[in-house]
DNA sequence: CTATTTGTTTATCC
DNA sequence: AGGATAAACAAATA
């Protein structure tokens, strides 16, 4: 599920605890989120550190502990931060939790396991977080920039394009979707038919359901409007909120894409 | 028992 | 070479 506005989200979960201690570290390591760590008990640094910042890019976070320690993680698709008060409250899927010196714990769950934490220390920033692209949301996301790469691929589907995370950072399968339908785009339409005119506007969209999706989920996960396609999409004999007409469900480059057929008339 | 899942990586084929 | 496609990962849910 966690696409940009819920990694936003799970990252103001922990940032909260900012500026504090941590006092132990359990990492379950034999778990596959930890597929990456090299030196099994690396994470054992963060020990005695304090919390400093925390970061997103995409759907990846990084949180700093003393000016050198980066913890990167990536909630793949059932990734959850929690924050706990209660000493006694149990995480089933919790394989890894910071301890803070106030009693506090931070908490990933991870039922799937399709998760990821990556560790380094160092007091530059280490190159899986520096090198990850720029946000869709900062000024080097430009219409050229997308168009350069929509260029190159005339002949893609552009549902399974959207996904693509090296171009555009955050959007998952129900904000891909939205975009399409907010577009009146077709998920299923070839890169090479859509005009320079829809360009600009799927463009404007992109940016338009970042912006509105952060704005409702990354600050206290509220339910988005019935009038997104988001309410709608999963419901088996789902509406489409501007035609009323049933929604059509279909597995498109292996994922499974909702839309309106006569809405989504741009084909 | 079968099919499904809002993510990413790897292998394989063309 | 590079793009498209499928499988793999793991576990819950319907």
């Amino acid at each position: 599920m966690p696409e940009l506005a819920e990694v936003e989200y799970f990252k103001r979960v922990w940032s909260p605890a900012e500026n504090t201690k941590v006092t132990e570290v359990m990492a379950r390591l034999d778990k596959r989120i930890f597929r990456e760590i090299k030196g099994a008990q690396s994470l054992n640094c963060l020990n005695g550190s304090t919390f400093s910042q925390s970061f997103r890019k995409g759907k990846q976070l990084c949180f700093l502990f003393d000016q050198d320690k980066w913890l990167g993680l990536h909630m793949g698709m059932t990734g959850k931060l929690k924050i706990s008060e209660e000493p006694d409250e149990a995480f089933k899927y919790g394989y890894l939790i910071l301890f803070l010196e106030d009693g506090r714990r931070l908490i990933f769950e991870d039922p799937r396991l399709f998760g990821k934490v990556l560790f380094s220390q160092g007091s530059r920033a280490p190159d899986w977080w520096a090198k990850l692209p720029d946000e869709i949301l900062s000024d080097s996301f430009t219409f050229q920039s997308m168009n350069t790469f929509l260029e190159r691929r005339p002949r893609s589907l552009i549902k399974p394009l959207l996904l693509e995370q090296s171009v555009f950072p955050g959007i998952g399968n129900w904000m891909a979707d939205e975009i399409l339908w907010r577009s009146q785009i077709a998920p299923f339409v070839r890169v090479a038919e859509i005009d320079p005119d829809k360009r600009e506007e799927l463009y404007s969209v992109i940016r338009e359901v970042c912006v509105d999706s952060l704005e409702v989920i990354a600050d206290g996960w509220k339910k988005p409007p019935n009038s997104w396609l988001f309410n709608h999409r999963w419901k088996d004999n789902g509406i489409c909120p501007k035609t009323k007409q049933v929604l059509k469900r279909e597995k498109i480059g292996g994922r499974t894409a909702c839309w309106s057929p006569d809405w989504q008339v741009y084909r």
